[in-house]
DNA sequence: AGGACGACTCCCCAAACGGGTTATTGCAAG
DNA sequence: CTTGCAATAACCCGTTTGGGGAGTCGTCCT
């Protein structure tokens, strides 16, 4: 973190500042930010659109460090938005700006490359923190998205695994079956018949209600199982 | 966010104190922690240990809102350590307090629950705000680390799939075989000959180095080509 | 004592699978 | 313009898979 305090007045004038872009529809809110960012030390104003449409160019001539980034924007989301940045500029930070807390567009930002994520309601105090914490290398988020995103962490294991009453075997059975294992082989490895296998695999296959091998395994990985 | 300043002088006697609990074997640190706790309005000191070796018990007579982990200890590491509290009362928030900063150690944390990440670089006041936070249901974390679990979500999607050299024809092929459909089904659904399917599977399988389909699914949704 | 259930074994049998081989079409890069 | 490769299709042939059912043994719970 660059201590400004420390450098004698008007030090900024030397330094780069941070180029900040905005993407925001409501033109009320978008001269908000147009002044906080003009106003605040260290940043200056690269560009400000009141939507996405031209993103690919608009990026190539401000030429900003920062990207400020609604979601809800006619012609083209800010989920688009982020992810057209990235494939532009893989180095230039966006900052995710909605009133929007839902999983579903929260992480497909995420996906898409976002470096950050707050909420609207949160203050301009905030915002120009944020924007330079991204700018840092850092990923701001509101406290209730980044318990959000923590929690996506979280092993939900033993729960899937007891909802379908799968067994500590048939487990181990389908985690080698995984592996390329055939029945014999399986049968093989942890000693018991090729025809055990089989029957702890049809009983699998009931319990996960699916109809095959590779259907059993992508169940299986995708609820964490094994 | 409280804001305590609102209230009149003294008026946190009144209001519930958030109890802290402290495990940390460096001594002198961890009187330094118990002192800020102590010394922080709001607060209060719920337990101090240099261990996990008894943190089952601990955690009981403790009765803590939040514990502020250490990682390398001895006996039994915070790893465990935040796994057992979790365990023990989900509603605990665990606030990880290293010098690590490698994933490895990172993930493990937060699949086993913790809720937020500091490193011992950080200043006291971002600790004692960060305790705060957590409590509120926040996820404080250091921002190097915020930015790696975010960069977890990116998507190495395309790279895996242009690594083994997969078709887009061989991708859709392979999701259906994840969902269970035979090479006849697969057939019709995408209006080729089944034994078209199977030829485009014999190579997914040389592309993949795999056996069979089972084993494929499980390698193509690992790599994120599925 | 009886019942439920997990782990284990075996049989039959039809369908599905996977390896090998060969061949045509069409498109794109060299 | 030819070489390469994805996509298509077909054949043979042995093995594997998966759906039936039928049965033993041991443990845990009622």
């Amino acid at each position: 973190m660059t201590n400004f305090r420390y450098f004698p007045e008007g030090y900024d004038r030397y330094m780069q500042s941070i180029r900040v872009s905005i993407y925001e529809d409501n033109a009320k809110l978008r001269d908000l930010l147009e002044l906080l960012i003009t106003h605040a030390d260290g940043f200056v104003l690269a560009g400000s659109h009141p939507d996405c449409r031209s993103v690919e160019g608009e990026i190539r001539t401000d030429a900003p460090d920062v990207v400020i980034m609604d979601i809800d924007m006619p012609g083209r989301s800010g989920l688009e938005g982020v992810r057209i940045v990235k494939e532009t500029d893989v180095n230039i930070r966006v900052l995710m700006h909605t009133v929007f807390d839902d999983d579903d567009k929260l992480f497909t930002c995420l996906t898409n490359g976002a470096d950050g994520y707050l909420l609207k309601k949160d203050s301009s105090a905030q915002l120009v923190r944020a924007v330079q914490e991204v700018y840092e290398g850092g990923a701001p988020m509101s406290p209730g998205i980044a318990h959000r995103v923590l929690e996506a962490f979280r092993q939900p294991k033993p729960s899937a695994k007891k909802e379908y009453n799968i067994t500590d075997r048939e487990q181990q059975v389908l985690e080698l079956l995984s592996r390329g294992f055939s029945y014999r082989m399986i049968g093989l490895e942890i000693s018991i018949s090729p025809e055990t296998v089989k029957k702890h695999l049809k009983n699998i296959y009931q319990k996960l209600h699916v109809q095959c091998g590779p259907e059993a395994v992508a169940k299986a990985i995708r609820e964490r199982i094994i």
